[in-house]
DNA sequence: CCGCTCGGGTTGACACATCAACCAATCGCG
DNA sequence: CGCGATTGGTTGATGTGTCAACCCGAGCGG
């Protein structure tokens, strides 16, 4: 345990930070995908998985690699891709005598072909060249150093199943 | 529009810092959320919505006032708060002859004092302290910057209705 | 006075996330 | 062999967010 030298309570200056963190977050996001769901009738969870299955080689997966890339809950994960079979983006197909594969589809293949080069856009003009090079890589690591501590703090902590 | 120097994808190093942040934000999120509902059965948006009507003066607040605070839509903050209502953490008073006053309730207010400090420590914990304070402004002064350049994108592009 | 629009607020339908319970194939081990 | 534990995955209930439609009391032009 860490002596909290300040006290618990977060000064004006940490305050200011944290909020202004937080608003950034939420003002990213919707705006994020706000455009995504509009122009390309996508979710960000939409994306998430069809970036992750087009990087495959094969364009299939089994469901639980899904799960380890993108750390989603395995109940989230099966509703959504039971969602997205619904659409045509995914289909699931029980090939070797176990558990299904998750494929892309020829539809799911086109849609995000069209909308990664846009959203690649829109997460450089908002956020990677409002940092500039050398915040982005101060933030890059912070970033690190807080999942890691986190991640510390969890294995003698929390029961999270979310773990490799 | 600003012509972009190096083209719309993403190089590695951006990749990178981009991908580091997503996962600073859904651990750090889903790490507070986890632990202000075990300990206290409250969510971030019961959070927001007590922080801000135990801020104010008289413990009441309009509601569209509550909305310019969160920058919630109105429909989400209706639905938060009468489910809020049901809880007994908020009361809805229709004092002077039209629109109702959301106050917060003795057990609302026990809830937040008990539970603020604890999360402030945790911010402190996983946030600010392993910023330190230089990182800690420059993210503050990014932030910033951020939420202003979408605001101004979207002024004159899109219809967002959460706008004073 | 009538009919307008407009702003604050509610409602309903739907998409989504989370939790706990369950199911089924497999593995370890007696 | 047999049986319990584990693993990968599904299901249902419930809470939450979003969109579009609606409601209603003011203000206002005629």
């Amino acid at each position: 345990m860490v002596l909290v030298s300040k006290g618990p309570w977060l000064d004006d200056d940490e305050q200011k930070a944290w909020r202004s963190y937080l608003l950034m977050n939420r003002t990213l996001e919707t705006h994020l995908e706000r455009h995504l769901q509009r122009d390309f009738g996508l979710s960000k969870s939409d994306f998430e998985i069809l970036v992750n299955l087009s990087e495959s080689e094969s364009g299939r997966m089994r469901a639980f690699e899904l799960g380890r890339a993108t750390q989603w809950e395995k109940s989230r994960l099966s509703h959504h891709l039971t969602r997205m079979e619904k659409r045509g983006l995914i289909r699931k197909e029980a090939c070797d005598s176990r558990y299904p594969e998750i494929a892309i589809t020829e539809e799911g293949l086109t849609a995000i072909k069209e909308c990664a080069p846009v959203h690649a856009a829109r997460v450089r003009e908002f956020f990677v060249d409002v940092f500039g090079p050398d915040r982005l890589a101060v933030l890059g690591e912070v970033a690190d150093e807080i999942v890691g501590t986190i991640g510390k703090h969890c294995d003698t902590d929390c029961p999270l199943e979310a773990r490799s």
